[in-house]
DNA sequence: TTCTACAGTATCCTTTTCTATACTATACCA
DNA sequence: TGGTATAGTATAGAAAAGGATACTGTAGAA
């Protein structure tokens, strides 16, 4: 038991909600994304995104915004354009989307190395 | 757009695989309490965590173990024993546990601000 | 004049997650 | 002899998340 727990009671634990920002099967991959190529418009990222529909977009997108995390900026133009990006303060989330993407990269060596011992065990 | 990105591509990103781990109604807080407290017994569990059902404890527990973050050890005894508790390998979560709960702990104080923030601009 | 791009809504349906409740076996205690 | 504690399982149902599909209005291009 490291010294990290002095500061989480699990009475009054704040991961679920941090964790509740990043749920949603398509809001790590959007963020990213945003990340990754700063701005885009909206087909844009649907076009990043195979398989997404347009509800599910808007709606992940409209909770990330709730949230602070994207900014959404509408240009009063025909057709439509609407431009996504992280906020600066979205932007605190990388470390933590960084450190889960390492863990979970090391996650899927650890369960393969472990079913091959357990085959070779046999 | 930081230096994490070099190494976070979105199409092969083990976020979401992280997350999966972390995501369930009681998993953080469970992980939290076998932190803080060591091995704990099935009912000493479920005394901790007011609300949760039998069934969801257990479905958790197993879903944690399945990936090797928390082990299980039954006692051949009548009335019957068994122990929870964090594996080595589990406790490497617990760097992203921290950092979770110190954003989400942020982002609540984040939220009141712009709260007040958009009353006071009335 | 019909077609496309844009950024969405609206409606219905399926799947997954979570809850509620009842049930199990057995040792020990009063 | 009946009650309690233990660690579950079984079954049913409610709620939440996600998917499929159709629809909207308007400018500009073909």
């Amino acid at each position: 038991m490291s010294d990290y727990n002095e500061e989480i009671v699990p009475e009054m634990c704040k991961v679920t909600d941090a964790l509740g920002i990043l749920v949603g099967k398509w809001k790590p991959v959007i963020l990213l994304h945003l990340l990754k190529n700063g701005t885009q418009r909206f087909n844009e990222l649907k076009r990043s995104l195979p398989g997404i529909t347009q509800k599910m977009l808007t709606n992940q997108l409209r909770e990330l915004e709730e949230e602070d995390i994207i900014e959404r900026k509408v240009y009063a133009q025909v057709p439509p354009k609407v431009e996504y990006s992280i906020t600066d303060y979205g932007t605190s989330l990388e470390p933590i989307l960084h450190a889960m993407h390492v863990w979970g990269a090391n996650h899927t060596i650890h369960k393969q190395t472990k079913r091959n011992n357990q085959a070779e065990a046999k």
